[in-house]
DNA sequence: GATGTTGGTGAGCGTCACTATCCGATGCCC
DNA sequence: GGGCATCGGATAGTGACGCTCACCAACATC
């Protein structure tokens, strides 16, 4: 098929493709003439792929080259190729290790990891982006004053721990090693938004079992 | 306290409060004379709560406007007020009503609800952001080709709805009703950012658990 | 009274995700 | 094979966003 096809099918605008092709999103296609050049199913699935990450996972045009580059490179193991794609993810703000807040809060989220018997996690701390986007979150609740007994911070991690094993369920029931690593780095970037919006409809319901519409 | 200060105890530059006044993200101080306004706890208060909004919870600067403006309209009962809160955050873009995905997305969502009983969330479903953002996400992942069983969604769905009980567990532990209203819209703007990454750290731990680092 | 700081204002900056326009080469219909 | 639409590619521009800078007259402080 050919750009304009790609563009109906995909519903994305030819000069959309043509920026994506460019910032290296997409691979080219097969250039049959100057003018001429013939896409394939996959390059419409990777499309859809990109979109989804843009648009549902709000993932930034350069960071979705990062991780795309990541789940390509069949160099690495599963293992450290997931990981590689999960650490090109956006991240918050470095936290400012001077700050009270910050240095409290990577002490109180350290003995999470120890209680929760997480010891891979507690391994990865001095690296890990998602350890620090937890540092830094939980600073910044503890910053505004609530005072959250630590109970509830373990029940909200067992709760998304049992969320990452359904996630991996679903990864091991793909056949290939490449729909492995791909499902994965999907998982973690648009069960996120999946997840988001079903707490946030989960809480509208919720209250108004409790308190009605009144 | 002067401008300055207020600057060095939350660690925001003069500049950008300044911006924030402008944006009527922040109430002026108390105006002493043409060149001294006086600021209080309640505007450190209010300065952190807003840059842990835009910064943790990566909401624009308008849309913390609106939902402050929220929060802080007092002529709205509890449900109201937080409901109104909770739709003025920010929405993937409208789904698009012509497209198969999306229909069956709907289809699917709508089953979703009443498999779970979730009757007032069902009510919701013509006009609450959360619910159209759910459609986004299941259409985007079905678009990719994905055949995960209706009951994978219902078990990511009951997930969510124990941590908005645990959400609103917590709110009622709040002594006023203003006290309330706030901590409830923090929970869905701050909480999530956590949960996210516990579920990042959550996966690393159970990859790597179940495959060991190679 | 000299110096430096105050809060307010308007304009400017860098990033980002596109998007509009132009180009010459080519496909395609008659 | 003439004429016109369409092709892919390149460059420059757009609008939103979140600040940030420079400047100002009015004031506090020494």
């Amino acid at each position: 098929m050919r750009l304009a096809e790609l563009s109906e099918r995909s519903g994305v605008s030819t000069a959309t493709i043509k920026y994506y092709l460019r910032e290296g999103l997409l691979a080219p296609g097969r250039q049959v003439n100057t003018t001429t050049a013939e896409y394939d199913e996959e390059h419409l699935r990777r499309l859809r792929l990109v979109r989804a990450m843009i648009q549902v996972g709000r993932l930034p045009v350069a960071t979705v080259k990062q991780v795309l580059g990541h789940v390509d490179d069949e160099s690495l193991g599963r293992t450290v190729r997931l990981g590689a794609a999960l650490w090109a993810l956006p991240q918050i703000p470095e936290p400012d290790a001077d700050d009270e807040f910050v240095r409290a809060a990577q002490r109180e989220t350290g003995e999470l990891l120890d209680a929760l018997e997480w010891s891979n996690a507690k391994l990865l701390t001095t690296i890990s982006p998602s350890y620090r986007s937890l540092v830094v979150a939980v600073a910044a609740v503890r910053r505004l004053g609530y005072d959250w007994d630590f109970e509830l911070l373990l029940s909200y991690a067992r709760l998304m721990h049992r969320a990452a094993a359904l996630d991996l369920d679903f990864v091991e029931t793909r056949p290939s090693e490449a729909e492995k690593v791909e499902t994965a780095v999907l998982g973690a970037i648009l069960v996120q938004p999946m997840l988001q919006a079903m707490h946030r409809l989960a809480q509208e319901e919720e209250s108004a079992r409790r308190y009605g519409f009144e």
